[in-house]
DNA sequence: ACCTTTTGTCACTGTATGGTGACTTATGTA
DNA sequence: TACATAAGTCACCATACAGTGACAAAAGGT
């Protein structure tokens, strides 16, 4: 290298495409892509001004024009990524009601599973729940509750728990019990013990759960 | 600031005790702290040579002479932290076997619950088996499993979960629970839609923990 | 007392990052 | 066609980081 010439910030390899297609809205949206790529493959830290821009091919000035830094950034990400769950879970939704809140929950149970393991966006949305205490991706994490949460009142109908059980309580170690077991599946190769990448084990879970709510709600 | 003088990498407050005590073991017990301390409050992010060497008031040049570097201080860190849990747990084990499978699980999950709710460590510990998938802090995560083990080796006896259940598979659905709760309730102040702060709410899951528990294995 | 090892300290390199100001060039409008 | 504005590009600053080589001084053995 030429000592001479400082190395720039971003090298690229200019002479292919010398200039980007002048068109805004294309180039917010690939920002927007890159940051959900970077984030959902390497997590928050990773997560920069600079690697963003690399990744979508950009300069970094553009993000700063168009989103005002990374805060801004994100916030969009987050508007997009709840619209993502919405669309996700509705489209889900079951279409003949359940005959009994069992049931439900049973539906939603696997559907969140089934979800968690087969959307990398899902999973990493669980993760930013427990990780991201910085408040850097705190726009992002609402979104999930609140979409878990519409689906439930859409689908539940006048569906009520059986007396003497506390359903939210219970609903809520489901909904735990999966997150959890999905995002230790992801970097270790065995969950609490069950092998993660075997697919027997991911049948032995759902009839676990399966089995806890039946005899917790009943049939 | 005079521009002829660079910064130097730690400033400190020379002045105050210009040399440190010439005491090693003392020198490297500091650096595990400040390491452990950095890693629990501030996750992966954070945890670097620079920091955990102005976190415990010692030159970066002494982690590289007496640890080789990041990746040997988290070793060391990671049988120290193994030892942490298995003291933990295993001061805890019933001194009375449990009269029955149920009541085996029942202490176990209260006993993690409390654990991890009042120990960061504990807490940080769950949280490094889901985040850290570039194996940076790999060498930590095992331990709890196997503490965790280790205790229900030696509580259960000769105790059998009822036939026709999948009892490792509730077992791990359980703790997955837990440990997703508690890790919620650490960044976001609603876990799944309770109130994370309000000690009712504590109450609240572990009946429901303890009813999933009697329902599934018996009383 | 002398010399060696160890412990601690400092100064430095190279690289990456977040952030900003200023420049060039296309695009659409008057 | 001329020109103002927006889109894209480049060069830079200050800071922080990981890592290294060299130095000062205490400890300890001979």
């Amino acid at each position: 290298m030429d000592p001479d010439t400082p190395t720039p910030d971003t090298p690229g390899d200019r002479g292919a495409a010398k200039t980007r297609s002048r068109d805004r809205a294309a180039t917010e949206r690939a920002i927007l892509d890159a940051a959900q790529t970077i984030l959902t493959q390497q997590g928050a830290s990773g997560f920069g001004v600079n690697a963003v821009a690399r990744a979508a091919r950009v300069d970094k000035q553009l993000i700063y024009r168009y989103y005002g830094g990374l805060d801004g950034l994100l916030e969009a990400l987050g508007d997009r990524i709840a619209l993502w769950w919405q669309d996700k879970l509705l489209d889900g939704a079951p279409d003949t009601p359940p005959h009994s809140y069992g049931a439900l929950m049973t539906a939603l149970a696997l559907r969140l599973l089934h979800l968690m393991r087969t959307e990398p966006l899902a999973m990493q949305s669980a993760l930013w729940e427990l990780t991201d205490s910085t408040g850097l991706v705190r726009t992002l994490t609402a979104s999930r509750g609140r979409a878990l949460g519409l689906w439930m009142a859409q689908a539940r109908g006048t569906l009520q728990p059986p007396d003497g059980v506390d359903a939210a309580a219970v609903n809520a170690v489901i909904v735990a019990a999966i997150s959890y077991m999905v995002l230790a599946s992801r970097t270790s190769n065995t969950v609490i013990g069950l092998a993660a990448d075997d697919a027997a084990t991911w049948g032995r879970i759902e009839t676990a759960i399966c089995g806890i709510i039946r005899s917790t709600y009943g049939p």
